[in-house]
RNA sequence: GACCCCGUCGUCUAGUCAGGUCUAGGACACCAGGUUUUCAUCCUGGUAACACGGGUUCGAAUCCCGUCGGGGUCACCA
């Protein structure tokens, strides 16, 4: 047997990341009953009656018995993408997973999607499956982790994977029996400092310009004696990792070395007071439980590394690689948060509020009547707009009411926002994984099968990149002339139905096909066939006349646009109602053009405005088959009474 | 403020590691022209950048130092 002091040595730079699973059972002599199941916590139980035996000297009598530990480098890739559940699926996320998923893609890895929910207070159920659904529409999907498909992902059989549970919320023995195992060696102490005490300690500092840094003397010199009163009197206390004194260096595969001084470490905590660990530990017990190699996260968490590595190595983990990406921010510079359509409606609230009288109850009435049923829904009340208006909350229901009632835009910032403003998936996609990343040689428009292909972290970018939502437009309108008419049209029903309820399906019935059509050429988006051709699905008697239009349209040079409606009249209610089609529809409008000497423009304009009431259209002859005869001749009946001048009604 | 990261057209970037082929390439935006019944497309052309200052070198966008600028972190959030 070899010299297990010698083995102990050899493993210290390299410290195999094995699993106590994997330790265990290398120590089976081979076809005898294994001494525990794949479960990671089980076999930490298994360790648990073998205090006096850590992590690395298993690892060393594994390596005594011959048994080779799967080192880091040559094991498979493995990448998580983390999310906490806390809204949908925000733009950056989206990135970091397309990141994760490409780079584990690339090479033959795995890709596992985990939910951090140890924030008790803000994760919920909705968002889990918010996120979930967001993932799949941009068409990623994950070895391990949650089903999709199941009823309540939630449910531990239900979850694929050997490694599970994948929610954090379900793992909370195993982050306490390693925080156990880290006061046991010293590394971690309880604290009983309490919230308020620590931030009036960091408001004193601040207020003295002096560097606040967390002090642990107090708390590590607690004689054992008080520390078990205090617990038996139940006094809330977190744990606290205890900082190495030494420096700790990362090694980024983006940034290079960076290195942190151990004077700018602080002891950290690793267990709340409710004993939910916090995103430190979890994130690293978990990273290392599920053999994670890779850890692709945003640069906002280049700081936590530090910490993260400490934590390993007191754990006896080996560090998986890190790669920091690049921030996303707005086209302004500012960071893209979920608060930007709190900000803009807000902002469009009070500028509505100031040419109203400051009426809020006005607001409030107008809101709601254009809302109706939606506000009791988000519990929106006159004291909750009140508080809203003065930032007293930022509840991300209350921008899309206002929203609605003014007709304001609200800036995208969650995936489920681009979807519901009618990007396609693949072009967010190709947009999302060009900041902070490039495939080099001019090439940017490419798909996620390219991505499979030719995703590389070397040339992951350092510099932190504003998001132009012109460009993504850009990729969007040849994203959609890409599809098929057919393509086309199947996309449209499903956006109809996702962001409107299918109002175009209902209104339109079997007229909607040609109405796809019509616009499958001049739309940038799925929202703007709907958004521009509102029109199609109001009321005869209800369509609203952009005066500018008018103007433009009808009533410049003497009134010429009515005249040429008057003349129209006649010559379209002589069309039959099964021939009202496009040809027959040119056919006869041409044909008056030429006869009066007009260019189309002249003709097709004022019918143009009296269907639609705007200047903009689909071209006239497809509107006007769309309309129908009946919707045709009766808007331009309505259209010439209301606007023809009131002496020529009465001279007439 | 302290610590850390970054700095090529307005924006995203190629080029930087292995200095010359870079009078710096592409994309989006913008401007001009063309096509078109409106709109949206589409086509052609154009404007536009190595943050600044030192150094190393025959030669610097590329290597080194400094300055300035931008950003991140400093929670019982992740």
């Amino acid at each position: 047997m070899p010299n297990l002091q010698v083995m102990r040595h050899d493993i210290q730079g390299q410290t195999p990341c094995l699993t106590l699973y994997e330790h265990l059972s290398a120590l089976q002599p081979p076809g005898s009953e294994p001494v525990c199941n794949r479960s990671p916590r089980i076999a930490m139980r298994a360790t648990a009656t073998y205090p006096q035996v850590d992590t690395p000297v298993v690892s060393s009598i594994a390596l005594a018995f011959d048994y080779n530990p799967p080192s880091m480098s040559n094991r498979k890739i493995v990448t998580r993408f983390a999310p906490s559940p806390t809204g949908h699926l925000h733009v950056g996320g989206a990135r970091t997973a397309l990141f994760n998923w490409a780079f584990a893609r690339k090479h033959g890895g795995t890709f596992i999607l985990r939910i951090e929910d140890t924030d008790r207070a803000r994760s919920t159920a909705q968002s889990t499956r918010a996120i979930i659904d967001d993932l799949r529409w941009l068409g990623l999907d994950w070895d391990e982790g949650p089903d999709e498909k199941a009823d309540d992902p939630y449910d531990p059989q239900s979850q694929i994977g050997e490694h599970g549970p994948y929610f954090q919320s379900q793992r909370l023995d195993l982050y306490k029996e390693h925080a156990q195992r880290l006061m046991q060696a010293g590394r971690a102490y309880k604290c009983f400092k309490t919230p308020d005490e620590l931030k009036a300690q960091r408001d004193n500092a601040k207020a003295e310009k002096r560097p606040y840094k967390y002090d642990r003397t107090e708390s590590i010199n607690l004689p054992q004696p008080t520390i078990d009163k205090y617990v038996e009197e139940g006094r809330p206390h977190v744990v606290r990792f205890r900082m190495p004194d030494h420096d700790i260096t990362v090694h980024d595969l983006v940034l290079g070395d960076v290195t942190v001084k151990a004077s700018e470490l602080e002891d950290f905590i690793i267990l709340k007071s409710d004993g939910y660990p916090t995103f430190h530990l979890a994130n690293v017990v978990d990273d290392a439980l599920m053999q994670v190699t890779h850890v692709l996260r945003a640069q906002e968490h280049l700081m936590n590394t530090p910490k993260h590595v400490a934590l390993q190595e007191a754990l006896g983990f080996e560090s998986p690689k890190y790669a920091h990406m690049p921030l996303i921010f707005n086209a302004d510079g500012s960071k893209m948060s979920k608060r930007d359509k709190a900000k803009t409606a807000r902002a469009a609230a009070k500028e509505w509020m100031k040419q109203n009288n400051d009426n809020i109850d006005r607001l409030y009435h107008e809101i709601k009547e254009e809302c109706a049923g939606y506000l009791d829904s988000i519990g929106l009340t006159k004291e909750t707009l009140q508080d809203f208006l003065d930032k007293k909350t930022d509840d991300v229901l209350y921008p899309q009411a206002i929203a609605r009632f003014l007709h304001i835009p609200l800036p995208e910032i969650d995936v489920n926002d681009f979807r519901l403003s009618g990007y396609l998936p693949e072009a967010l996609l190709n947009y999302l994984a060009l900041l902070g990343w490039s495939p080099g040689n001019d090439v940017e428009r490419f798909d996620l099968d390219f991505l499979k292909e030719n995703f590389d972290l070397k040339r992951i970018g350092k510099s932190n990149a504003r998001f132009d939502r012109d460009k993504l437009l850009a990729f969007n309108t040849e994203a959609i002339a890409k599809l098929s008419s057919d393509e086309f049209h199947q996309q449209l029903i499903r956006h109809d139905g996702y962001s409107r309820s299918c109002t175009f399906q209902i209104g339109l019935g079997n007229r909607f096909r040609p109405f796809a059509a019509c616009y499958r050429e001049r739309s940038r988006t799925l929202d703007e066939p709907f958004a521009n051709g509102q029109f199609f699905v109001t009321d005869d008697t209800k369509i609203e006349y952009d005066p500018k239009a008018i103007d433009k349209a009808l009533l410049k040079n003497d009134d010429q646009g009515l005249a040429v409606l008057n003349d129209l009249q006649p010559p379209l209610e002589s069309i039959p109602t099964d021939k009202w089609t496009a040809s027959e529809l040119e056919k006869t409008i041409k044909d008056y053009a030429q006869q009066k000497n007009l260019g189309m423009g002249k003709v097709a304009q004022p019918l143009r405005v009296a269907v639609s009431g705007s200047t903009v259209s689909p071209p006239i002859f497809d509107t006007l088959v769309i309309l129908g005869k009946g919707s045709t001749l009766a808007r331009i009946g309505r259209c010439l009474q209301l606007n023809t001048p009131q002496q020529q009604t009465e001279a007439s």
